[in-house]
DNA sequence: TTTAATTCGGATATTTTTATCTTATTTATT
DNA sequence: AATAAATAAGATAAAAATATCCGAATTAAA
């Protein structure tokens, strides 16, 4: 469903909140360790969370990873989704047709359009702040 | 959401299942042309398919691949996207934890749950006799 | 001003997925 | 028996995704 580089967007982004609403930035070390991943490319990942304006960094000493308190309640997982894996998963045909359309669809066009949407709207309602939560209460976890 | 070899497959089986209706054997060539696919990986994907007895093959003069008319109605994308992609679609953490389950969820567990239900719902219930009907009728399309 | 801690950027390596090529095997027809 | 048409299987190639490494730039604090 959605890449690796993804679903690790998507955890550290949930970390950096949960630390961020502390007032704690974090390195990519302490993300890989909390969320299972390899160090440097969640550093690569990182890059792009920040270029996508979703995420805060600061270079030096005490420096590291933040997500604006304010922001955290609006930072949606269709935002992480879109920042990395593009919009494919949104738009794209469920075949892999580049001309599928309502007046020209694939044979699976309808049906998949339902499943897309839903995800979409489960996905512009999750926002980081709820997800954050549920790893502080310990109802839900960011690795086995 | 499916690998491109999925895709390939279930087009390929939409045509396949389509010409078999019509008592026609196709070649990978064929089905190639059909929607729009390098050959020769098509051709290992039909082996994929007949290993896991979705379509039958037959070598030699007037040979090709087919699927037997009566099971054309029985056989479901669901089968089609397991044989080629596994069930991690179907049973696999969004989030790719190894070990995400009810008590011991991910941070997106229950909302993706029922997204991957109803995929799951839908893909189970379509049938390639109602997607080669699509076609025939004219209402789909298998390439742009 | 030096140092230590940090992100950034580019180069490289590895693995997986996608794709191609070549040869062997099978089979209906002549 | 020979031939032509087909799938099967294995080797290889190319592209994309995943992952690592290293040096440069930045920054707070000592």
């Amino acid at each position: 469903m959605f890449s690796k580089a993804c679903e690790y967007a998507i955890k550290a982004c949930i970390f950096v909140a949960q630390s961020s609403i502390r007032n704690e930035r974090v390195t990519p070390k302490q993300i890989a360790e909390e969320i299972n991943s390899p160090v440097a490319f969640t550093a690569k990942i990182m890059q792009q969370l920040v270029k996508n304006n979703l995420v805060s960094s600061y270079r030096g000493a005490y420096g590291g990873f933040e997500i604006e308190k304010d922001r955290v309640a609006q930072i949606s997982l269709s935002q992480i989704v879109s920042a990395i894996d593009g919009d494919k998963i949104f738009n794209g045909c469920g075949l892999g047709l580049d001309a599928c359309s309502e007046s020209h669809p694939c044979p699976v066009h309808h049906q998949y359009k339902t499943i897309r949407q839903d995800l979409q709207k489960l996905l512009d309602s999750t926002n980081l702040k709820q997800l954050a939560l549920g790893i502080e209460t310990g109802l839900s976890y960011l690795k086995t």
